[in-house]
Parts: C-alpha cells; sequence; structure tokens
DNA sequence: AATGTCCTCAACCGCCATCAG
DNA sequence: GCTGATGGCGGTTGAGGACAT
C-alpha cells in the first residue's frame, strides 16, 4: 500500500497559477508567514491548491527578490564548479547564487548549459583529433585544452565534466611524482605505490573504518554548505591537499574542493549516490578527490572522472596530483 | 497561412528525511 | 522504536511559445 496523498487530488486545482492566487498566496504569506504548516496554508487562505504547490509557487516565483532567466558567465562557472564539485544537487547550488532558484538553475542546466558545454567539447576534441602531437601521459588521457568545461559524452543520463589544462610538469608538479607519471604505464598507475608519497595528502588509501580526515572532509562540506555531514558517513580514504584553503573556496577562482563518496558498500544500489551517479563511475568508487582545478591531470582510466582520484575493487586509481 | 518540430520552464510526482506523538 | 504527517528535493512532464518548413 501506497502512502496517502498529501491532499485531496480530485478538489484541488492544478497547473498554471492565475494572478488572483499568487496574490492571495503572496500577501497573506507576506502578512502572517507561512506559520510552518504548507499543507493546511491553502485550506486557511481559500485556495483550492495542494500545499505542496502553494510551497513551490512561493518559493520559485513569488519569493521576494527571485530573479528569472539571463544567466551570467559568472553564474555559469559557478554552476558548472558545483555541478562537478557535487553532481545535481541544485538546492545546494542554489544556495550559492542569491536569486536563483534550484528549479530555475535545474532548467537552465539542462536546457541550455549542458548543451552548451557538450558542443564546445565537441568543437574542441575535434581539433585536438587533428593535433598530431597532442601529448598522452596515460593511453587513456583526455583530451586536454585551456581553461575549458569538457563533457564526457560516453556517459549516461547525466554528465561529468571537469576544465581540462596543462599538466605543470615542470614547475609544479613533486619532482618524484613527475618520474612517476613520466615512466609509468597507465595500469602501473592503478597502483597506489605508484602514486606514493602523496604530497600534499595524508592517507591515500586505508580500509579502516574511518580516518582522521573525516573532519577535513566535514569542512569541505561546509564550504557547500551541506545540511548534514552525515550524509557522507563513512567516508575515509581522503587525500586532503592541505594547501588548499577550504575557507576561501571560490568556484569562480577554480579552487574547488572535494566530492565524496560513500565508501563501504558502494556497489549495487548504493553505487547511485549522488555524487557518484552524477559522476558517472567506470567502476564501484570508493571515494574522490578534486584536486584545485587549475592544475589537473587528466587521467581516465575506467571512465573515472579526470583529475582524480578513486578506489575501485579495493584498488586506487591513479593520482591527479600537481 | 498552416503545419510540424523544437525548446523552455512552471508545475507536478514521488521518494526520502525529519519530526512529533 | 514505530507510525504518520510534513517538508524538501531531484527528476520528469506537458502546455505553450518560438522557430522551421
Amino acid at each position: 500500500m501506497g502512502r496517502a496523498p498529501c491532499c485531496d487530488k480530485a478538489n484541488v486545482k492544478r497547473g498554471p497559477w492565475s494572478s488572483d492566487e499568487d496574490a492571495i498566496l503572496k500577501s497573506y504569506i507576506q502578512e502572517k508567514g507561512v506559520g510552518g504548516n504548507w499543507i493546511a496554508l491553502p485550506q486557511k487562505i481559500g485556495l483550492k491548491r495542494c500545499g505542496k504547490s502553494c510551497r513551490l509557487r512561493w518559493l520559485n516565483y513569488l519569493r521576494p527578490n527571485i530573479r528569472h532567466g539571463g544567466f551570467s558567465n559568472e553564474e555559469d562557472d559557478i554552476i558548472c564548479a558545483l555541478y562537478m564539485a557535487i553532481g545535481s544537487r541544485w538546492s545546494i547550488i542554489a544556495a550559492q547564487l542569491p536569486g536563483r532558484t534550484d528549479n530555475d538553475i535545474k532548467n537552465y542546466w539542462n536546457t541550455k548549459l549542458k548543451k552548451k558545454l557538450l558542443g564546445k567539447q565537441r568543437k574542441e576534441a575535434q581539433e585536438a583529433a587533428r593535433r598530431s602531437n597532442t601529448t598522452n601521459y596515460a593511453t587513456n588521457i583526455m583530451i586536454k585544452s585551456e581553461n575549458n568545461y569538457m563533457i564526457p559524452e560516453a556517459t549516461t543520463h547525466q554528465y561529468s565534466y571537469w576544465p581540462q589544462h596543462q599538466l605543470p610538469m615542470d614547475s609544479q608538479l613533486p619532482a618524484q611524482l613527475q618520474n612517476n607519471l613520466m615512466n609509468t604505464s597507465t595500469s602501473d598507475l592503478r597502483i597506489h605505490d605508484t602514486i606514493s608519497p602523496i604530497p600534499f595528502g595524508e592517507q591515500l588509501y586505508d580500509n579502516s573504518e574511518y580516518t582522521n580526515i573525516t573532519s577535513d572532509v566535514s569542512n569541505y562540506m561546509d564550504c557547500f554548505q551541506l545540511p548534514n555531514p552525515l550524509d557522507f558517513q563513512g567516508v575515509s580514504n581522503f587525500v586532503v591537499n592541505e594547501n588548499h584553503d577550504t575557507s576561501v573556496y571560490n568556484p569562480v577562482m577554480n579552487t574547488v574542493p572535494c566530492g565524496v563518496d560513500k565508501v563501504n558498500g558502494c556497489g549495487g544500489n548504493d553505487a547511485t549516490t549522488s555524487a557518484e551517479s552524477t559522476i558517472s563511475w567506470g567502476g564501484e568508487m570508493n571515494s574522490f578527490v578534486c584536486s584545485p582545478v587549475n592544475s589537473i591531470i587528466s587521467y581516465d582510466v575506467d571512465y573515472a572522472p579526470r583529475g582524480m582520484c578513486g578506489f575501485e575493487d579495493q584498488q586506487p586509481y591513479l593520482g591527479f596530483q600537481y
């Protein structure tokens, strides 16, 4: 037996709101507030609407200071960066864009931004294919470009994307890691010893229950104003960039903290957590870490998202450092 | 002008989390 | 701890407008 509906569907009006209905709802809420009960509200003010519908109408349209349409390039960047980091958690993304609603951002992404980025990616992929001197650091390395987001097309219903940048091999990459990367085949790179020690991280792989990195993860979560760090209960195996000041996280400045995924029991249905499905893992991932965007190294082992480090079948993916 | 197709976005649906009793 | 009510959210739908033929 399913749940009882929140309202009597036969006796509620559906479809677009009239200006009269808007006026009634708006004036009441502005004067008296919601009163903590959306379900009871429509009856109280004489609207033949479902309480949920009232709530949606208020939040997405009638609420003061709502902006519609006309997304700026800066907003595009923020949406892209956040989508990249946390996936389709529109409410969190909306919280970073004053005046924008999650519904608006979701619509904007689905109808425009995704296509825009895909188109750009196709173009760049074609250009890159023409360049015979493209440098591959690994057999599955992604095509590089400058300062652009890219969306892997071989994803399912959602897209991941990642800004692509030239690997700063000469100056920023620690010498040992440079050697490891240049002298190691792709398959070897899946052995975590190859990329150990991690220059900035504390612990690449530890199958123990938790690590002291969990608190750092919580800090990252705070950056995104995630309401409940326990969503990420079980997170461990994290590489944390100690030089990355989470307090100044700014998508526009290309500093992306990390995303997380549940660690244990990641397979099967559990593998469809928001972050994971969004990023479209190729395999079962235990965790991942994003490095600052402007110094990504792009590997794509088993379709792992680029510029990240993860674990599959208890084996770490290759790294991403700079 | 008529028709078909595509696009946009407001609104709905259903699931999950939270909370009170 | 259990249950039902409610809130919150992401995915999806479909009406209507824009555009193409």
